[in-house]
DNA sequence: ATGAAAGCGCTAACAG
DNA sequence: CTGTTAGCGCTTTCAT
């Protein structure tokens, strides 16, 4: 593999001008010298070893991203942000998978400091904040996405869980609904209790009595949304909206309902979080609150990139996104979703017989 | 940061023994001081520097990840798989999202050529083949995956389109429909090709000639399957049942023909290729060919740290995996499929109150 | 069983 | 404007 003495020898200067070539200083170079350079890079296809230049700049350019779990279609759109940030940066991500398990978080971020990444995007699995502590304790910046963090000193990027679940409540409300349901999950970390809360508070502030009952706990399956609902049906006075943790307990109810003779949104209205793409081909009726997730990735990228290149904080540290409401037609396919890659070429062409 | 030298130092041994310690030789060290190095490492937390030891032996524990689409739930499983024996094996992953954009493919080529790389995975964007010779040529191991590549010493791994668009077919011929249409998308790789010759290689079998107005074209949306069910149904003599190119696509025809007032799978009989849990959400009677995904990803980690650590290519470097049959209960809901994370703690005495 | 020392491919200070 | 050189933190060969 070729290295920068290679090209030095090559191109008949010395080392030290090849690399002030490449880093563009710090010290100035002649037109002619550099061209000369840059031919010989061109011809012989160089790539400077990151590695060595790391090590010896003691600095580097890749980052940690430690995410719950990949599957998650929600996470993949986090990811796609905190990926096109960092590319556009000239940095490279490590992806690490912790499975919702904060021991296998605690060896990542072992590795994470073993490959000395310049700064960790930490999306916690539980409420364990041992990672962060870790990290940063040892000099690597990092930054909490997805969730609020209760350290004075740490920067996060979340969403408004909280104004979620109380727009939420409030669009039922508005249609006329006095019972609504609302579907919780297992409470960990702390996106459900505030919708929760949310949920409660836009009861409140319309004068509707809490009723304990009328929350029931679902996990993070189809199959808990499908069971809640069918738990809220065998009451003597069921719901008549529903406020789901998120789209895919949201699709769980719904086919619930539907399996019960129960129309969408004629007979139950369903508000959903998280907007998953799936959730809207499933039911063009569900209405759902709607998080920046790619936004969110964008801006946690960013934050990251920032933190490392300054040397004091950026003004702003703790972000909170506001949601969004979306309301899809009731009727009809969902197909309002631009997306692209939309080109259909004729390929009638190539079509090619079975032999 | 803590280094290698301050180990010794505090161990009062030399530097050399510290790194015999923590590599486990390649000379012997008494258990006493072998002890001792441990135990300043454990007080100190010290993790060596990978740039260091990737520098000064010439090897590395990264892999790179091409990858077109980290947003498809098709490929989120197989990073999962990949990631997966990775970590087992003490390598970490940077993830590169190529976007179907083969420049951005060749961008990354060059960037974990920088990172010098131990091996890359690699799952084209199209059919350039470009970024494997320029791995490989410069001394970087890598295989293809999700993809049949037409290079002799090429090493892959992928799935057999071409049995599954026959086993689809074959399926449907049985249950006794004569007239069956596919949704095909536009051709830039192999899988689309080779699902529609297995398509017509079943026909063929079963004496039905091929009907190229049942051929159509779709994309890679969801909309594409609903707008190809459409033009089925303005034909003389629409397919009485579809055989769709991937489960995105059945969606939409399934959609569509709900729309039309017909019903799935008693009017018309549909498969899809992928098996996409979301797909089986939105249709309990959709019968899908799956194929292991998860798996791919384990056995292409598992193939390219082989290539990595020996001299010798394995026995096996290319590989096909079979496809499976997966046919659904036609009425009720889908939640035969089990998942984990499914306890749901009693969370009543956490419930707290909006104030 | 252990220490000393060369050198991996770079960056940047020092010296012209 | 350019060349020389001292390390960055390790692995491993050479000594002892």
């Amino acid at each position: 593999m070729v290295n920068r003495n290679d090209i030095a020898r090559i191109a008949g200067v010395s080392p030290a001008t090849v690399s002030y070539v490449i880093n563009n200083g710090p010290r100035p170079v002649s037109k002619e010298t550099r061209e000369k350079v840059l031919r010989v890079i061109r011809e012989t296809d160089y790539q400077p070893s990151a590695i060595a230049r790391n090590l010896r700049s003691k600095s580097s350019s890749t980052l940690g991203l430690i995410i719950p779990d990949t599957h998650n279609p929600y996470y993949a759109e986090v990811i796609r942000g905190i990926e096109g940030i960092a590319f556009e940066n000239g940095y490279t991500v490590f992806i690490c998978h912790s499975g919702y398990d904060d021991q296998r978080e605690l060896q990542y971020v072992n590795i994470l400091r073993m490959q000395r990444v310049a700064g960790v995007i930490w999306i916690p699995a539980t409420s364990n904040s041992e990672p962060y502590y870790k990290l940063v304790d040892n000099g690597i910046p990092t930054i909490v996405l997805d969730h609020f963090i209760d350290i004075e000193s740490a920067p996060y990027i979340t969403t408004n869980n909280f104004q979620g679940g109380y727009i939420a409540t409030e669009h039922l409300i508005k249609l006329g609904h006095k019972r609504i349901g609302a579907i919780n999950r297992p409470v960990e970390l702390g996106h459900s209790k505030d919708r929760i809360l949310g949920y409660k508070a836009a009861l409140c502030d319309f004068g509707i009595p809490v009723d304990e009952s009328l929350i029931v706990c679902g996990g993070y399956n189809i199959k808990n949304g499908y069971e809640a609902l069918k738990t809220f049906l065998s009451l003597n006075h069921p719901p008549t909206a529903i406020f789901a943790y998120n789209d895919i307990q949201a699709i769980g109810a719904i086919r619930a309902a539907y399996q019960s003779g129960i129309r969408i949104p004629q007979d139950l209205s369903i508000v959903g979080f998280d907007d998953i793409p799936e959730a809207s081909f499933t039911c063009p009726a569900l209405t759902t609150i709607s998080q920046a997730k790619y936004d969110m990735g964008r801006l946690g990228s960013e934050m990251i990139l920032k933190l490392i290149n300054e040397q004091d904080l950026p003004a702003e540290t703790k972000i909170i996104l506001d949601v969004q409401f979306i309301e899809r037609e009731s009727t009809g396919p969902a197909f309002v979703r631009q997306e692209k890659n939309d080109n259909q070429p004729d390929i009638s062409s190539e079509k090619k017989k079975y032999i």
